[in-house]
RNA sequence: GGCACGUUGGAGAAGCGGCUUAACUCACCAGCCUCUCACGCUGGCAUUCAUGGGUUCGAAUCCCAUACGUGUCACCA
């Protein structure tokens, strides 16, 4: 009998901060690629044992995300499975018993030290750690201190000499010398574990086969193997993700954060981005397709092409310019119906009804990057803009205040009594009129255009945005332009 | 500061010892199209792969050193 293929199951395990940090999100969708491309399971794990920092609906945030961007899970919050519960305060006792075994083993030990004594121990800059001043109480002396009911914590005893070294399915052979770790806290004073201890009891007892997470834990998961040693556990494969950057403006490059400007899912769809483009997107960084020479990639192609050798190991700046791009090229990919679906009811909101506003939709599908753009592209639709700086003056087209003037004076009661009032009627009309007159077409277009928009750049022609403001709006606005050239 | 990891153009990157006079994408620049802009199209944009040594007939690709960068040293995850 040949030995039975282990089934693979890769976790996302956030803690519920309250948003989706671009970063985490990335991390979900490779540990969901890597599950999936392997025909394994991925499941939801909820990290909430710092009590401190419990928000509320957090955890509804994280899985709107998930549900939102397609990475659904096998287990997890919701849905269930066999290891729960998924939400890690829910599972206080188990961590506390299998404390208890690590301290039975002499693999960790119970330390009374107060706050203030180690905050004294760290130097100026805050570097240096515990000096182990508990790490060899006598067993008497525990007991009595745990019946005095002395506040401790528990501790994870690190051999202080050897070598601990792990694969890192990334990053390969990771060495790193024994002394070099702390024995760092399992088991909080308030009874919760920390996430060095959680993760790893929980991962172990959920059957993940491979942890996926950022590299700012490539040098402490000799830590957890340690952990997974001492449990007799064998150890998960590890896959150590290079960190998303961003580039402050004073040039320096760090971990994405909030001074990189937007980088929470949740902001970045508020903000006019698609789901689907950011996710495109985020897949890209700190990975490639093998020979790729394409960019725009679904869910369902990302899965078959993704592979673990293929992520980089070097670290990669979070681009906005390039998130637009992909952002405007899946708003092109839409289809006409679903961007006005997405776009009326902005047009709606902010436009007078009378204008056609299907139209304005239709002219905005291939401008916008955002959906955000919609709004500041029709502002001058939904109202009129004050007249700024002289842009009735073009050089291209030879025209000048005075020029426009008489063509509009012209113009105005052609377009009055012109019978169809759309785009290639009135563009014909306006050539025409170009024509018999002996002005440029280019000058009529200008005069018009600026006159009924007063904006220099707009989501459309001159014969495009009378189409959509309708004959009476643009004659009113026309008129008035006269008015204010004459005056 | 210790330790760990990284280094191909402004950004993402392909490349895995000869087919590379370094793909592709974004950004940028120029031109075309054109009733402004956008879309679209065409072309340009690293003689060089952080630097210095080596190995080799041959290196961006292998080795070493240096520099620089980032991460990490919490009862936060």
């Amino acid at each position: 009998m040949c030995e039975q293929k282990q089934t693979v199951k890769s976790r996302f395990a956030p803690s519920p901060t309250g948003f989706m940090h671009i970063g985490n999100l990335r991390t979900a969708l490779y540990s969901w690629l890597l599950a999936k491309s392997l025909g394994g399971d991925f499941i939801l794990r909820i990290e909430d044992t710092d009590q401190e920092r419990l928000v509320e609906g957090a955890v509804d945030v994280i899985i709107d995300t998930l549900k939102m961007t397609g990475l659904n899970y096998d287990e997890g919050p919701g849905v269930g499975g066999e290891a729960g519960p998924y939400v890690q305060s829910e599972r206080k006792e188990i961590y506390r018993k299998y404390a208890d075994q690590l301290v039975a083993q002499g693999d960790a030990y119970y330390c009374f030290c107060s706050a203030e004594r180690l905050q004294q121990l760290h130097d100026e800059n805050g570097l240096g750690g515990y000096d182990r001043h508990c790490r060899d109480l006598s067993a008497d002396e525990v007991a009595e201190r745990l019946a005095r009911g002395e506040s401790y914590v528990i501790r994870q005893r690190i051999p202080l000499e050897g070598v601990t070294k792990y694969y890192d399915e990334v990053f390969g052979e990771i060495e790193m010398e024994n002394k070099e770790m702390q024995d760092q806290v399992l088991l909080k004073a308030d009874g919760f574990p920390t996430y060095n201890f959680a993760h790893v009891v929980d991962d172990h007892l959920m059957g993940v086969t491979h942890v996926v997470r950022g590299s700012e834990y490539l040098t402490s998961t000799p830590k957890y193997a340690l952990l997974y040693d001492a449990f007799g556990w064998q150890r998960p494969h590890y896959v150590h993700l290079p960190l998303l950057m961003g580039r402050g403006e004073d040039g320096k490059v760090s971990k994405l954060s909030k001074r990189h400007g937007a980088v929470s899912f949740q902001e970045l769809v508020k903000n006019g981005y698609l789901p689907q483009a950011i996710l495109n997107y985020i897949a890209l960084l700190g990975w490639c397709p093998k020979g790729n020479n394409q960019e725009i990639f679904t869910l369902e192609e990302l899965q078959q092409s993704f592979s673990i050798d293929a992520i980089s190991k070097s670290p990669s700046i979070f681009d906005y310019d390039k998130l637009n791009w992909f952002n405007s090229e899946y708003i092109k990919a839409m289809s006409a119906e679903d961007f006005a679906a997405v776009a009326l009811p902005v047009i709606n909101e902010t436009c007078p009804s009378y204008i056609n506003a299907a139209k304005l939709a239709e002219l905005l599908h291939s401008r916008v990057t955002t959906l955000a753009e919609i709004a500041a592209q029709v502002d001058f639709i939904a109202g009129r803009l004050p007249m700024e700086g002289d842009l009735y003056t073009n050089k291209k087209n030879k025209t000048t205040p005075k020029l426009c003037a008489q063509i509009l004076a012209d113009i105005k009661p052609v377009l009055a009594e012109t019978p169809a009032w759309d785009n290639d009627s009135l563009f014909a009309l306006l050539k025409d009129f170009a024509a018999e007159t002996g002005v440029k077409s280019g000058a009529v277009m200008w005069a018009v255009r600026v006159a009924v928009a007063r904006k220099a750049v707009t989501p459309g022609g001159a014969t495009e945005l009378l189409e959509v403001l309708g004959r009476d709006e643009a004659l009113a606005r026309i008129e008035q332009a006269i008015a204010e050239l004459n005056a």
